[in-house]
DNA sequence: GTAGAAGTTTAGCCTAAGCTACATCTTCGC
DNA sequence: GCGAAGATGTAGCTTAGGCTAAACTTCTAC
């Protein structure tokens, strides 16, 4: 039994949202989860083709801490998506489109570390928090936070 | 191609965390990604016990925009893991365990939009955001923000 | 110029979490 | 107290993302 008890019955209330709108909340949280892994790969290969030049697989799945095979498969998924290129045992590229969201990406993870650590967190935990966070973090929040980080 | 260059090899810097370290990261971020539907189902079904003093599988996938048999499927597993018990027929209800780490998710949920919406984030978007979010926001994180908004 | 090491890809298996379709149980109206 | 409606549960399919093992390229050293 928890401690409060809430008598909201359907109106909007601090207790349970409405349904449709507690519904559309889940469903954004559950599409955000499958770009995840996308958005993970994207920026780790941009990073990788930035300071090695070449992006290879087992490089990927050694940073990402995965299988080889793994990545590999995961790649694949990139490509059907547009997101990147590869030849056959010649690495991973990324097209325009994974170029640009590896950008996008990468600013928001720096402004959610960014913001993480203006609050007060470690920046450990920042850094680790914020892997996770970020793929999140929408439009306006994003707004929100380099305003506030413009303004500290 | 990017516009900005990275030159780190190996030490750490901005560019690329040392190998070990990312990959950990992302091994917390993986792990994290699988109990966020535990913890929203167990988040959930508290509400619905406190409020309506009982938690039904349509319910539940109502509120979730999931399947009902989705939704069951999922609580199979709670009851698995030792969170949920449930009668057939009969609703869902927490065990001990279940119920202690709803309370947690509730507070830690509850911060994190205050803690959004205390850096400008609106409303709206901070509650849509922290449902995704909330997950990955380790103990520390939570404590600084718990300080932050005290200090606020 | 070839053999073996290193790296890459494919194949096949597993679990989680969605779904639809179907079967079963409860409940309520009459 | 029975039958239909609605809620609940089961079965079987799909996709994503893990894994290991085995097959295939490429590279390098001799």
């Amino acid at each position: 039994m928890t401690t409060e008890t809430r008598v909201s019955s359907d109106t909007a209330s601090p207790g349970l949202p409405e349904e449709p709108t507690q519904a559309e909340r889940f469903g954004k949280a559950r599409s955000d989860r499958s770009s995840a892994l996308l958005e993970d790969y994207v920026e780790l290969i941009s990073d990788l083709l930035a300071s090695q030049g070449e992006a290879r697989a087992t490089d990927i799945a050694r940073r990402l801490g995965v299988s080889h095979a793994t990545a590999i498969k995961s790649v694949q998924r990139l490509k059907r998506e547009g997101l990147a290129t590869a030849r056959p045992y010649r690495g991973v590229f990324l097209t325009p489109a994974g170029q640009d969201l590896a950008e996008r990406v990468r600013h928001r993870h720096r402004t959610v570390v960014a913001l993480l650590v203006a609050v007060g967190v470690p920046i450990e935990a920042a850094e680790s928090d914020a892997e996770g966070m970020e793929h999140y973090v929408s439009e306006p929040t994003l707004a929100a936070f380099d305003t506030f980080l413009r303004r500290a």
